[in-house]
Formats: C-alpha cells, sequence, structure tokens
DNA sequence: TCAAAGTTTACATAATTGTTACAATTCACG
DNA sequence: CGTGAATTGTAACAATTATGTAAACTTTGA
C-alpha cells in the first residue's frame, strides 16, 4: 500500500480542481505554482508539495499544464466514476441541493429520493419522483447506490443511518445536526450549518473586541 | 491584546457546544474530560488544552460542570450577542436555510431577505417579506447588519459582495460556488457543498482501492 | 479527619504540517 | 545550438498542533 496523503492535503484538493477549472473557462493553458499562489492565497511552495503527494504534474521551467493537471487531479478526486447517490428526506436543504449542485460533476449520479411525509411522496423532482422510505430496502439492492444524503430531522438520523448502513450503504452526506456515530467502514462528510454559523458568530465578535 | 487562540481550536468550539447541548438535555450535570473524550473520539488531553486556552473551567477532581461550560462557550463563541443578519438571494439554498437553520440560537437574528427576481420579490418567508434587492442600501443604512448570507449565483457573487462591503457588510456567510476575495477587515464562511461532495468522492475511491 | 481515587492544570515531548532554500531541469530566444 | 531565465521537485528546517504525564487540587467515604 502506498503511504496514505494526509487529510490536510485532501481538504485542499477540491479548492485546486475549483481553480483549475476556473483557469480552464478563461483559457489559461498553463499556469506556474507561483502565480496560482497568488490567485490562491497560499505558498507556491505548498502547491508543488501538496500536488507532488501524487505525482509529478508539472515540468520545470513551464509550470504545470491547466488542462492536465485538471484532469488529473478529478482522477485523484475519483470523480471520473460516477457513484449512485440517493437522497433520504426531502426537506429543504435536500430539496435546494438537488437543484443547485451538479452531481454529476462532482462524482455522483442522483438515482432516487425517499421521504416519509405522504405530501412529499410521488412529487416530481428533477426527473426523478420521490419514494416512500419503506420501499427504500427493495430499492437499495435493486440499485445498489453507494452514498447517502441525509436530509432527516436530528431525532432520527442516527437511526436511519443505522438502517441504511444495514442496507449496505457505506458513504454519507450528513446535513442533520446529529453527529453520526462513527464506524471504520463508513466514510462520511458533515456539513454543520449550525457549526459554521457559530464559527462566523466568533470571528466577528473576536473583531470587534480588537476594534475597540 | 491576548494571545489569539489557533483556529484549530475555534473549529472544534462549536462541536463541543453541540456534545455539551446534548448533555444537557440528557440532563446530565458534571463530566470529565475522559468521558467527553470518549463520546467524542478524540483525547481527553486535547480537550482539556483547547478548554484552556479560554480559562480554567473544570475542577480537579471534579470534572466540568456541564451547564457553565455549555454557557461559557457560547460566551467565548459570541452566542449571547445576537448580530443582525441579512440573506441576500433567496434560491433554494437561501430559503432552506431560512427554515432549518435556528440562527437565534446561533448569534444571529436575521433582519431582512433579498432578491432581484420580481417572482420572489413580495414573498413571506418565515416572518418576513422578501424585499427588492434595490432597496438594500436604504435598508442597511437603516437597520445597519453585520452579517449577510450570500446565497446568489457564482457569476455576480464577488460583484454583490463588493457593493455589501461598500454599504458597510464586512461579514459573510457564503454560499456561493465562487470564492470571495480575500480583505483584511471581512471575515467569511464559506459553505462550499460541492468541495463536500468530491471530498466524500475522494474518501470512497479509496476505501474501494483498499479493499481490492 | 484522613487517605485514596479521580481529575484538572500546566508543561514537556512527539508528531504533523508548512516553509525555505536550492539543485536539477526545461523553455525561450537569439 | 548555447546561454540565461524560469520553474519544478525535494530535502532540510521551522512552526504549529496534538499527545502524554507529573504535580496540585478536590471529592468521597470510612
Amino acid at each position: 500500500m502506498e503511504k496514505s496523503v494526509s487529510s490536510s492535503v485532501i481538504k485542499r484538493l477540491p479548492r485546486y480542481y475549483r481553480y483549475l477549472g476556473e483557469l480552464l473557462s478563461l483559457g489559461i493553458e498553463r499556469i506556474s505554482s507561483k502565480e496560482l499562489s497568488q490567485r490562491m492565497g497560499i505558498t507556491a511552495s505548498q502547491i508543488r508539495q501538496d500536488l507532488n503527494c501524487f505525482g509529478g504534474f508539472g515540468q520545470q521551467g513551464y509550470g504545470y499544464n491547466v488542462e492536465y493537471l485538471y484532469g488529473e487531479i478529478a482522477k485523484i478526486l475519483g470523480l471520473d466514476f460516477k457513484y449512485k447517490a440517493i437522497l433520504v428526506g426531502v426537506g429543504n436543504i435536500g430539496h435546494a441541493l438537488t437543484q443547485n449542485t451538479n452531481f454529476e460533476k462532482r462524482g455522483f449520479n442522483l438515482v432516487g429520493i425517499f421521504d416519509t411525509d405522504p405530501q412529499k411522496i410521488g412529487m416530481k423532482i428533477q426527473n426523478l419522483t420521490v419514494l416512500d422510505y419503506k420501499e427504500i430496502k427493495s430499492f437499495i439492492e435493486a440499485e445498489c447506490p453507494t452514498m447517502a444524503i441525509l436530509s432527516v430531522p436530528r431525532a432520527v438520523a442516527n437511526q436511519v443511518a443505522n438502517e441504511l448502513y444495514d442496507m449496505g450503504i457505506k458513504a454519507f452526506l450528513n446535513f442533520s445536526y446529529a453527529e453520526l456515530a462513527k464506524r471504520d467502514d463508513v466514510v462520511v462528510e458533515n456539513i454543520h450549518l449550525g457549526d459554521s454559523l457559530m464559527r462566523l458568530c466568533y470571528k466577528i465578535s473576536e473583531k470587534n473586541k480588537d476594534e475597540v
């Protein structure tokens, strides 16, 4: 097994990808770590070191080819393979996600939407129909989705996650305020909006202190 | 000026707050760093050191009083003061936010909602009416909000942020895919859903590699 | 009242992460 | 085709962050 790459590096990868995508759409063909560092506000050497974790994508005296690097990072992130995803819980956040997020460009393919609320079951969202949560087991058995977007109330989050786990889902994008119980064979990305708000609140308070 | 607390510590504070809130609702009066560490999955030593950045909230031989510590962290985060916030852009995400997020409990008070779309202007959301973005200047002058939740399309994000900056807003919760230009006197929390998806994609891909 | 058990605090140590510096390489251009 | 400027890749160094632990303090129970 290769030496694993530190999570600090992984966290930065999507940001590199984002910037490269923009450069690409601007028609820029090549970029040096120095110029990219200025745009991104991090040091050039960090960029070089980060990228070197995965191989030498640059060329001395030339820099990095934007299109090539963009493609390589996509491969590293695994965006070239489309994992099937389901959305569980059509709350406002869940609904919003389906509209705004371009899953296809980020490694996923949304194949099913589920809820328990009779009012929501049957609704058309994008090109999908909201299904009854009761049917989720047979759906998962048939479709074998890899990932579930969990957008259910806090109180039931862990229960639902456990049920899905037993049905074979080992990856979650968790929007619920609850913290999912940790398991070795499960990967989770949490999006805790409340935490972000509180961090922002802290920053504002700190800034105000300094100014007084 | 006191020595500033590292951002690693700050990032963890909301999570402590969340766990303490839960303990509180469970009626647990006191907790040791050891037990909390087991629940949270981090070392006891880190918990103690993190908390000690802000003062000695614990008592040797006793542990930490949950209610007291909860209150102290709220004070540190600045949640006891309610900053006025406005929502700019009633996209799906923006709309969802107003429904799901309990701003009041996280240091903010939502006082205005703005959009440019005539179809949305006039809509009632919670107890607020969506106002025309054209009116935002006079509104800001009158109400002096501290923070803006930016939920506008990528293409206009930086322009809107600049306009708001000129009107006096120096704190942003940014949901747009764009990266806001950095300024010294502005604080920003970014929520890049796409990045989270890609990180999750990476984790899934890595896990699959290991298993092969 | 006293001793033992438990726990924080404070600090020393270890591990991780980021930066600096420079040799090796390539490009650009006359 | 040769020289100089540009740029990466990488090793050594510095800074930050996390962990382990001894000393001091508090509670508890007999």
